[in-house]
Formats: structure tokens, C-alpha cells, sequence
RNA sequence: GGGCGGUUAGCUCAGUUGGUUAGAGCGCCUGACUUACAAGCAGGAGGUCGCAGGUUCGAGUCCUGCACUGCCCA
């Protein structure tokens, strides 16, 4: 028999097999559907992984949450398609790559474009499934047979098809705008990659000497701040406010630029802001977009004084060559030695940085790609904003985020989409040397479009990594080749259902998967021929945004901090079921998770009870075969149900299973994977380990003059039930429950994984029973009487110091109800609370040392002792107080006339009920203190 | 500067449309070496729900203000 499971549970032992296993097996590899699915499948797309990343522990939450959601749809019969895949990631791959090249001596330049690009394809042969390669051990259930790569050729074409479409719909263009300049990547980047963060500076005042009428310097100067000293050099104008009352003699002058000695005008605009440093700012339209725009405004000229490297170059004058940061120190100090230094102030200023490499980023000059996004952004703003019938297309979930996204998507600029990078898709835009026209085309041209000529030479830049993974939902279902015959994928998967992804991303891919997957599938016509729709043409229909995951402390993970959690240790340590139980159990929607250790631990020996509880279960199928009762294995993989006969913790067992999976099913539907785990954690904890199998040994009775027929239906209802809970479990702990699953068959399966068997559905609640014949009304409340009870007595014999084997009689006082459950279920009791023998009485109990609940009843062991009389005084006194407490606010709302008239019967009765209770209990007590002897 | 969250037990968090005396896990204390499990079992302690007002018969929940704190954008 395969039964015998070690006696503890060791994650590592079983997941590395099973995880091996499903990718083996191809498990989770779903085919182009044939015809269309009968029910709306389940589609997520893997938010493209950096393909030079390892997982951290934001990914592996992401992914614990998409598998949860893709496992329990699998399993209620949809059909499901997870998608994994990387993105080729232009920066940081090509950063890799040339730090590789500088440790040979060698560098980019030396070797070339085409051989380096050649250089980095072997790097992501070799290192580039290192993530995939992780989320293939922790038992992503993804199709790894469409695997994506956005470099990949099929997607390279769809990604030049995109850019020569919107080409040639006006929406790209080619011109001379400030970008975000990193020196050391020596490539614009976008908005999105400049992070900024706060650093002390300093704001220098530099006096500008004023031009007289006569045409020298007039002696006077207008002083200007500015935290880019350096910047100066290039400054074409200076700009105050036409109404700055100081100012005003200044309209129409001239000043001379120092240290270059270029003359420059005072511009009027209302832009400047009088408040900030001196009221007058420097205008350098080639280094500060605020600049360039006033440059536009008033039609100045722009003076690029620094080159790729972050150096000055020619047009600094003397400066030139030298690195910003030099030049700004000679500059101040220039200026210093002129007297046209003003006052130098502390000043705490908002820096770019480079997200890739942290250099500072410098605003600059430069002619770059840009995606003229309105239009693609209004369709975008319509995908996710509510149309007259109160509809989405799109679901932004928690709901805050739709907001957050609206706002951006408003506000949006046009897409800076050019890298002067070589690891990326190479623009496919021809320049004539002969026309100086453009020729953007699908296939390499030979020849000019315009002119004919053929000295063309194709566009050095690259395309934004984005610009391809935000087509991914197009791209990876066989756009821009949706054909008759090639349609399946397109028609069964798009729109898919679902992205999962972090808020950060929420500008990064959802927002362009959002533009250019409502654009271009906008295109693509349905099957049958009718336009496609705004709903359908939507990458996917609901964007779900997890919460951060930070370190024990609240604190964000970061390398430089060191605290840094990094999973696969984790996984290493206490399995991968328990870290996805603890990422589960604590998300929240919108909670940050602050991850836990202890709660990993917690989670591991919730885990390790599963195990034994499978080990009980599995001794005893064991020793029933011994005597030849057999659980029929026909009667597992669907929800148990129990006959009227049965015991009460049969019944009971099912009803809360029902009720679990009900609440499970409810909670995955609604994304919250908390209430999802902890319920299936009380249930297999609180009430089937607990509660269902200490009583459920009472019925398991192999002995010669067992009731087979007994034992064998409590095996049975035991097993089913087991069986089922694995299967509600499953999603959350893949791995621990693929393990017993497979034990509890005997290795002879009805499939190949649990994952593939079907999700606990439960039948319809009705006021808390189950509906139909397998629950019989009553159940959970008979069984609340005895845990109760069971509860109230070994309470008592704790308080009278009880030895914990000794077993003693107890005198009970109960309704007729309860007392019915009592006396039916006289063995639970003298087991689980360690009674002899119960002796009723028609009237209630007074005294000393009652236990009671409630009305319902009320019990007294039979066991001498010495009364700690001070302890049970102050028992007793907190009791009455609490008591005194509720009472007198009971009373206090039954004595009020709008109460009474105004809330609803249902309260009023339950407060006056309650109001009675308390009056008992409180009675109860203070004769107890009054029967306590002096002392 | 603009916007969005959060503040509930020692810690991390739930708490649905306002409704009876606010819950969970972990931690803590106590007891018992019980054949599924010491990663366990049994029992227990622990909270003026950030502060101040307001609405209401009734507020952790709704409104206003304040404090502290986190994040995003400029």
C-alpha cells in the first residue's frame, strides 16, 4: 500500500516531483479550440516578466493569485488558458550584455550592432528563462507550450505592422522635443522610467548685468535662481511675469548672458511664477521642457549645450568637455570670481533618476519617435469609463485604481517610443539620402518611396520595450494575421479575462496594452464578418491590482536595503503550499502584505496537519480492509451526502463542507483570497480536524463485535469529505494535495491530477441548512449544543483543577432540545470532555462553580476541590460587572420609545431576549458570590 | 502643490447595505508527555475601534474637522 505518508510533512520531498510533473505531463496545455467553447473561457496573459529578472516576492504573489484563479477555474470545467512568456527588456538587457563585454575588455561599439545583438540573443538563450524556470518550481499552472518572447519573429512582425499602421494613419511622427536623457544609457526613455526622488540641492542666484539703452551694461542686473547652474550656458532668454510690479521698468531690455556674453532678451509670461527664488527664471529651451515650451511660445531659439555623455560640448564655450557636474562647479565658481553671483540657498528639489541605471536623468534635446496618443487614449478612456447603460468594458478592481487611471490616461502626453538602443525592434522607417523623405515599411525596401533612389538607410533607434509588450494580446492570439482559417485563438481568447498585475504597472502595460488592444482589434472584424465592438476589442475585460508585497517591518523590499525576501529561499524552507497560503490569506484587496515568516511557519504546520490527518484517514482504510470493508472510490471526487440516519457529526461534517465550499466559491469570484483561505482553514482545522475526526474515532470500530455496517458508512462519509476538502484546497496548495490526492487513490487515479478533477460545488444554502435530503434541519444547531457543552465542561474542569485523564459526572440542566442532542450524543460528550456519567435535572442549577450558556443550559461537575475563594470572588465580580454593563445598556435602548417604534422586530426581539438572558446570568452570579464562604 | 489610501488585541489583518455584548491567525500565559499530528492537544488572558464634534432609536461602519502615517502625480 502506498498509504504510509512519512510522519511529518516534507514540502521539498514532494514539490520538486510534482512541479516536474505538470510540465512533463503537459497538464495545463490548452489547444486552439476546434469549435467555440460552450462557456466563456478563462484567459489571463502573464504580465510580461523582465526576461534578465529572478522572481521576487511581488511575482510570486502575483502569480500564488493568477494560479489560484486559473486552477479553480480549470477545475469548475471552464475552458483555460494561462499565458506565459518574457519581455525582451531593450535597457536592462542591453546594459547586461555590454557590462559582460567590459569585463572581456571589450565594448558594444567594438563588435558592432549586428554582432552584438547576435551576442545578446546567446545571453537570453542561456540565461533568459531563469524566471520561467522559477515559475515552473513553484507550479505556475500556465500552457508552457505558447510560450511568448516579445522578440520572437511572430511577434516582431505584429509589432512592425502596429508601427506602420499608425504611421500611416498620421499617428507617428518624427520631431525635436525634450525627453528624459539618460547619459550613462545614452538613450531618451520615458516618463514612466525617470523616477524621482527627493535630494538636497542647492538654488544659486546668478545676476544677469542689464543692457542700457546705449548698448553697454547698465550697471544693473536681474538676478535669476536656478538648481542647473550649468544649464545657463545655453539660455537664450529670461522670463518674469508681464504684472511683477519689480519688474517692470525691465519690459523690452536686453541682458548679457555672463560668462558666454550672448545678449539675451526679458521675456514677459504669465507661466512664471512670481513666488519662486528672484521671480525671474532662466529660459533654456533645450534642457527644460517647462524652457521649451517658452521657447515655442515666444519663438527663441535652442541652444544644445550638452552631448550624449552628459558633457558640454561646443556650445558651452570654454566649458565644453567637460562633465555636467564639473561644469556646473566652474561655472559657480566663474561667476563667483565676477561678482555676478548672488545668494546660494539650500533647497530640496525633486530629481529624475534613471530607473534602469539611477543615473540623473537630463532633460534634453533631441529628435526622437512619438505616438500621437490622444486618439488612442480616448478610446482607452472609454474602455474603462461607464457608458450610458452604466457598463465597462473594462473593470478596474479595487475600483479606486479606475480613478487613478482615468486621471492619467486625461492627462496623458504623446509617447516618446524611439531608443537609441540596438537590443530591440529596429524601427522599420527608411531615410533617403536624396529626398530626405521617410519610407516606413512591412518588408525592407530597396528604394526611397517617395523618390526612388536607392541610397536609403534604415532608422538606427529601436522601439520602446512597451511598444511590443503592449500588444502582446493581440499579438500572441496571431494578430495581424487573423485569417478564416487562423482564427481560433483570436475568437476563443480575445479579449482575455483577466490581468492580474501590481499598480505600478498600471501605466506601464496595462494602459498600453489597453490603447493599442482597443485599437487594433478594433480592427479585426468577428467571425462572421460584423464589426467588432469597443467590449470586444479590449484586451481584457477585468485588470485586477494586487497589493504590494513589503518586508515583516512595513518596509518596502529593496536591495539596498538588504531586506530583500527572496522566495525560492523561503519556498526552500517551508514549501511553496505554505508561502502561497501566507500570500493568500493576507491579500486583501488594497492591503498592503507585510510578509511574515511566522506566518509562513503557521502556515507550514497547517500544512503538516493536512498531512497527518491524511495519515489518520489512510491507517484507517487500512485496517477496515483488514476486515473487509472498502470505500468505494465511485462515491469520491463529488460533493458527500449523508442520509437522515446518520450520526450528527456526519451530517454535521457535510453541512459545514457545503457551507466552506459555498463561501470558498463566493470569495474566489470577488478576488478575495483571504476569506478563500482562511475559511478552508477553519474548516480543516476548526471543524474536520478538531471537531469531526476526534468524534468520528467513536464510529471507526474494527473489533470483532463492531457494527460493520457503522464503520463503514462513518469511513466512507470520512474519506468523501477528506476527499473533497483537498479538492476545495487545491488551488491555494497545488502541491500537498496533489501528493495525498494521489495516496488516498492508491496511485490509481480517475485523472492525472487533482488539478484536473473538479471544484467542491456546493448546493444552494437555504437559512443556514443545506437544502435537499442530505442535511437534516437542526444539524448545526444540535451540534453547537454539544461543542458547547463540551466546551462549558472542560472549562470547569480546568477551573476545579481536574487532572486532565481523570474522567468525572456532571450534573446538566437543558432545554428539551438540547437536553435531546445531549442524550443522543452521550458518547461524543463522555469522550471529548472526559465525563462518566451525566445525571439531569429538571430544574436549573444554582450554586457555586456552574457553568453555564445562556438559557440553553447549565452544568456542574461532581469533583471536590478547594476553592481558590479570592480567584473565583474576582471571577465572579468581573463577570457581574460585565453583566451590569449589558444589562444596563439593554434597558437602557428597551426603555426608548423611537427604539422601539423604529428598529426593526427582528432586533428588538433579539435584544429582549438577550436583555433576559443577561438578567438570568447576572442573578446566577451574584447568588454564586453570595454562596461563597467569607474570606 | 494636487490626489488617493490607512489608523481596530503585543504583531499582521478581517469586519458586507449602520443593528444584540467587535473577530481571525500568529504571539503570550497555564495545564497535560492523550498512538493522525509537540509543526500537536486542552484551557485562558488581552481592544474606550487615532482624536474631537455631528447625524441617528442605535456608529468600528455615515458626515465634518484635526492628528499621525503611507503611496501616486506635478
Amino acid at each position: 500500500m502506498p498509504h504510509d505518508l512519512p510522519k511529518s510533512y516534507y514540502p521539498t520531498a514532494i514539490e520538486d516531483d510534482w512541479a516536474e510533473y505538470w510540465v512533463r505531463e503537459k497538464l495545463f496545455a490548452q489547444p486552439t479550440p476546434t469549435a467555440p467553447p460552450q462557456r466563456e473561457p478563462f484567459t489571463i496573459l502573464l504580465p510580461p516578466p523582465n526576461v534578465t529578472g529572478n522572481l521576487h516576492m511581488g511575482h510570486m504573489f502575483e502569480h500564488a493569485e493568477s494560479d489560484i484563479l486559473v486552477r479553480w477555474h480549470r477545475m469548475c470545467g471552464d475552458t483555460v488558458l494561462w499565458l506565459p512568456g518574457t519581455d525582451h527588456a531593450g535597457i536592462a538587457t542591453q546594459m547586461l550584455v555590454e557590462r559582460q563585454l567590459v569585463s572581456e575588455g571589450k565594448s558594444r561599439r567594438q563588435l558592432g550592432r549586428e554582432a552584438f545583438v547576435e551576442r545578446v540573443w546567446e545571453w537570453r538563450r542561456h540565461y533568459g528563462g531563469n524566471i520561467l524556470g522559477q515559475m515552473k518550481r513553484l507550479g505556475a499552472s500556465v500552457d508552457w507550450q505558447r510560450e511568448y518572447f516579445t522578440m520572437d519573429e511572430n511577434l516582431s512582425v505584429a509589432v512592425r505592422e502596429a508601427f506602420a499602421r499608425l504611421y500611416e494613419q498620421g499617428l507617428i511622427y518624427r520631431g525635436a522635443y525634450i525627453v528624459n536623457w539618460c547619459p550613462r544609457c545614452q538613450t531618451a526613455i520615458s516618463d514612466l522610467e525617470v523616477v524621482h526622488e527627493e535630494q538636497k540641492g542647492h538654488l544659486w542666484e546668478i545676476k544677469y548685468p542689464v543692457i542700457g539703452a546705449d548698448g553697454k551694461d547698465s550697471g544693473e542686473f536681474l538676478t535669476v535662481a536656478t538648481t542647473r547652474p550649468e544649464t545657463m550656458l545655453g539660455d537664450v532668454a529670461v522670463a518674469i511675469h508681464p504684472e511683477d510690479k519689480r519688474y517692470l521698468h525691465l519690459h523690452g531690455k536686453t541682458l548679457r548672458l555672463p560668462l558666454m556674453g550672448r545678449e539675451i532678451p526679458v521675456i514677459l509670461d504669465e507661466w512664471v511664477s512670481r513666488d519662486f527664488g528672484t521671480g525671474a527664471v532662466k529660459v533654456t529651451p533645450a534642457h527644460d521642457p517647462n524652457d521649451f515650451a517658452l521657447g515655442q511660445r515666444h519663438d527663441l531659439p535652442s541652444i544644445n549645450v550638452m552631448d550624449d555623455t552628459g558633457h558640454i560640448n561646443a556650445e558651452g564655450g570654454v566649458y565644453a568637455g567637460l562633465d555636467r557636474y564639473v561644469a556646473r562647479k566652474r561655472v559657480v565658481a566663474d561667476l563667483e570670481a565676477q561678482g555676478l553671483l548672488g545668494a546660494i540657498k539650500d533647497y530640496t528639489n525633486n530629481v529624475g533618476h534613471c530607473d534602469r541605471c539611477k543615473t540623473v536623468v537630463e532633460p534634453r534635446l533631441s529628435t526622437q519617435w512619438f505616438v500621437k496618443i490622444q486618439p488612442l487614449a480616448d478610446r482607452a478612456i472609454a474602455a474603462v469609463k461607464p457608458d450610458a447603460d452604466g457598463n465597462k468594458a473594462i473593470r478596474i478592481l479595487p475600483q479606486q485604481y479606475e480613478k487613478v487611471y482615468l486621471e492619467w490616461m486625461e492627462n496623458i502626453h504623446d509617447w516618446c517610443i524611439s531608443r537609441q538602443l540596438w537590443w530591440g525592434h529596429r524601427i522599420p522607417a527608411w531615410h533617403c539620402a536624396a529626398c530626405r523623405k521617410i519610407t516606413v515599411a512591412r518588408v525592407d525596401p530597396t528604394t526611397c518611396a517617395h523618390c526612388g533612389s536607392a541610397e536609403i538607410t534604415q532608422e538606427t533607434d529601436v522601439l520602446d520595450t512597451w511598444f511590443s509588450s503592449g500588444l502582446l494580446p493581440v499579438s500572441v492570439f496571431g494578430w495581424p494575421h487573423i485569417t478564416a482559417g487562423n482564427r481560433g485563438d483570436f475568437d476563443a481568447f480575445y479579449p482575455t479575462s483577466l490581468l492580474v498585475t501590481g499598480f505600478d504597472i498600471l501605466f506601464f502595460w496595462v494602459a498600453r496594452m489597453i490603447m493599442l488592444g482597443c485599437w487594433f482589434a478594433g480592427d479585426v472584424p468577428y467571425a462572421d464578418g460584423t464589426k467588432r465592438e469597443l467590449k470586444d476589442s479590449v484586451p481584457f475585460k477585468e485588470v485586477y491590482i494586487h497589493a504590494l508585497v513589503r518586508d515583516a517591518n512595513r518596509e518596502k523590499m529593496s536591495k539596498t536595503k538588504g531586506n530583500v525576501v527572496d522566495p525560492i529561499e523561503i519556498v526552500k524552507q517551508y514549501g511553496t503550499d505554505a508561502v502561497r497560503f501566507t500570500l493568500a490569506s493576507m491579500a486583501s484587496p488594497g492591503t498592503d502584505i507585510a510578509f511574515n515568516v511566522a506566518r509562513t511557519e503557521g502556515y507550514r504546520a497547517f500544512a503538516n496537519k493536512i498531512w497527518n490527518a491524511a495519515r489518520f484517514l489512510f491507517m484507517n482504510v487500512d485496517r477496515a480492509a483488514e476486515i473487509g470493508i472498502v470505500v468505494d472510490p465511485a462515491g469520491l471526487g463529488s460533493m458527500p451526502v449523508v442520509g437522515e440516519g446518520a450520526p450528527l457529526e456526519a451530517r454535521w461534517i457535510v453541512a459545514e463542507l457545503h457551507a466552506t465550499a459555498a463561501k470558498v466559491n463566493q470569495s474566489l469570484e470577488t478576488y478575495r483570497f483571504d476569506d478563500a483561505a482562511n475559511t478552508i482553514y477553519q474548516f480543516f482545522w476548526g471543524s474536520f480536524c478538531d471537531w469531526y475526526l476526534e468524534i468520528v474515532k467513536l464510529r471507526l470500530d474494527f473489533s470483532e463485535t463492531a457494527d460493520k455496517a457503522q464503520t463503514a458508512a462513518a469511513l466512507t462519509t470520512l474519506v468523501q469529505v477528506f476527499e473533497a476538502a483537498l479538492r476545495l484546497l487545491s488551488p491555494i496548495m497545488p502541491f500537498i494535495t496533489e501528493e495525498i490526492w494521489h495516496a488516498l487513490y492508491d496511485e490509481n487515479p480517475p485523472a492525472k491530477s487533482i488539478a484536473l478533477s473538479r471544484y467542491p460545488a456546493p448546493s444552494k444554502e437555504d437559512s443556514g441548512e443545506i437544502e435537499g435530503r442530505a442535511i437534516i434541519a437542526g444539524t448545526r444547531v444540535h451540534m453547537s449544543y454539544v461543542q458547547n457543552l463540551i466546551g462549558l465542561v472542560r472549562n470547569l474542569r480546568k477551573e476545579h483543577d481536574v487532572p486532565e485523564k481523570e474522567v468525572v459526572p456532571i450534573v446538566l440542566y437543558a432545554i428539551p432540545d438540547a437536553r435531546r442532542a445531549f442524550v443522543d450524543n452521550l458518547d461524543v460528550i463522555q469522550k471529548l470532555a472526559h465525563v462518566s456519567t451525566i445525571e439531569y435535572s429538571d430544574a436549573d442549577l444554582q450554586g457555586v462553580g456552574i457553568g453555564r450558556h445562556f438559557s440553553y443550559f447549565a452544568a456542574k461537575i461532581t469533583y471536590e476541590r478547594t476553592i481558590d475563594v479570592p480567584a473565583e470572588r474576582e471571577r465572579l465580580n468581573k463577570e457581574i460587572v460585565r453583566y451590569e454593563k449589558g444589562l444596563a445598556s439593554a434597558e437602557r435602548q428597551l426603555g426608548n420609545e423611537s427604539f422601539l417604534s423604529k428598529a426593526p422586530a427582528q432586533v428588538v426581539e433579539g435584544l429582549k431576549k438577550q436583555e433576559a438572558e443577561t438578567r438570568v446570568l447576572l442573578e446566577k452570579a451574584l447568588a454564586a458570590l453570595d454562596a461563597l464562604p467569607a474570606g
